[in-house]
DNA sequence: TCTGGGGTCCTAGGACCC
DNA sequence: TCTGGGGTCCTAGGACCC
């Protein structure tokens, strides 16, 4: 039997902030961009759950959450701090197992099979790891325990805040089926809203629809998802270690169409990009520009080139691949610079 | 009311090669 | 009159996750 904890740090980015200043615990803390009296154009990334009881949410636009509470504390995003903290979180858990896997900053998947025999010990467990995390580490945490990452994921999450839960394999479809289908991992808007229209509104629903139906849907992601709703999940906890692609993107204070502008930010991105590439030493060879417009539709324009290393290669491509395609009567909302094609600088020298 | 930034994976058509 | 088949790479778009 797989024993398999999904680790999800609790309201990261401000928790972090309040190591800091502790004061920040009472009042509605907010991390994301800068609201700018209420004409910021970001989003707020985290807040604590004293600003969620205003009604406050990750992904809510900053405005709307100025609005709701213009004396909160809005702070800047600090990834590298985060990024200290995430890695210092991992540390504390590589120590319970040697199979491990981090799923995004906050996130982190551990097998322990080999290290319990029951649940009560599993529980047990959760709490050691759960407690050095918050001794250590300074941050809280929610654990969700099952025997596969679906349903280890799902407890998690109802885990929130600050707890731990098991659901054993007995009780898994029980506790799945119950959900709403939008719930479901991997299932968004879209694939939520065309399941309703097909009649499923929980998990159970779609957990007993016709396999042909779904496949007529959706082709092979009808069988996976007939699959994870009937809680049928394969998927290893394996430590993912290379990085496929690298990013720097800008959201405009107000839409453009100011070429000089737009490329100014196209350089200082491709610098950006250019500084981790070396950084990481790695190598790239695909060039992507993401042009978003001011009616939020987006176009992608890559190029690949001969593998390097080189950050101005970058820019020039991405300027390069801007000119060749920017529509010149719509204004621009955000640019985007990207790599990918990623291979270590050392292996890449080889080929010359 | 207005909608970020950083990623991953999948699909599909066309080019190109054998 | 009918115009291969398979594999891989490139580009673009879309869905999803945190």
């Amino acid at each position: 039997m797989r024993t398999i904890m999904l680790i999800d740090m609790d309201y990261f980015f401000v928790a972090c902030e309040e190591i800091k200043r502790p004061e920040l615990k009472d009042r509605p803390t907010i991390v994301g961009a800068d609201p700018k009296e209420g004409r910021g154009r970001g989003v707020v990334m985290t807040c604590n759950y004293v600003a969620r009881k205003l009604g406050i949410h990750s992904a809510m636009p900053i405005s709307s959450a100025y609005r709701m509470a213009p004396d909160a504390e809005f702070l800047p995003m600090d990834y590298p701090y985060y990024e200290r903290k995430s890695n210092e979180v991992f540390g504390i858990i590589k120590d319970f197992s040697e199979k491990t896997e981090q799923v995004s900053i906050d996130e982190f998947f551990i097998d322990v099979s080999s290290k319990i025999d029951n649940n009560k010990e599993a529980l047990l467990l959760a709490g050691k790891i759960k407690s050095r995390i918050n001794s250590e580490a300074r941050l809280p945490c929610s654990v969700g325990i099952s025997d596969t990452k679906l349903v280890a994921k799902m407890a998690c999450e109802s885990a929130k805040p600050d707890g731990i839960k098991l659901v054993g394999k007995e009780e898994s479809l029980n506790f799945i089926w119950q959900l709403p289908v939008g719930e479901l991992y991997g299932v968004g808007a879209k694939t939520k809203e065309r399941l309703e229209k097909m009649g499923y509104r929980t998990i159970g629903d779609l957990a007993k629809a016709n396999i042909m139906l779904l496949m007529k849907e959706f082709d092979s992601f009808g069988i996976e998802l007939h699959d994870l709703s009937n809680g049928i999940d394969p998927r290893e906890v394996v430590e993912n270690y290379e990085v496929k692609s690298i990013s720097k993107e800008y959201t405009f204070d107000r839409d453009t169409s100011k070429d000089e502008e737009i490329i100014k930010s196209i350089r200082k991105l491709s610098a950006d990009v250019g500084k981790e590439i070396s950084d990481k030493r790695l190598s790239y060879r695909t060039v992507t520009v993401k042009l978003r417009y001011m009616d939020f539709i987006e176009h992608l324009h890559s190029r690949s080139i001969r593998p390097t290393g080189k950050s101005e290669e970058i820019e020039k491509t991405a300027v390069e691949l801007y000119r060749e395609n920017v529509e010149k009567n719509k204004k621009v909302r955000k640019i985007g610079v990207r790599v990918s094609g990623l291979q270590d600088y050392k292996n890449q020298k080889l080929l010359f």
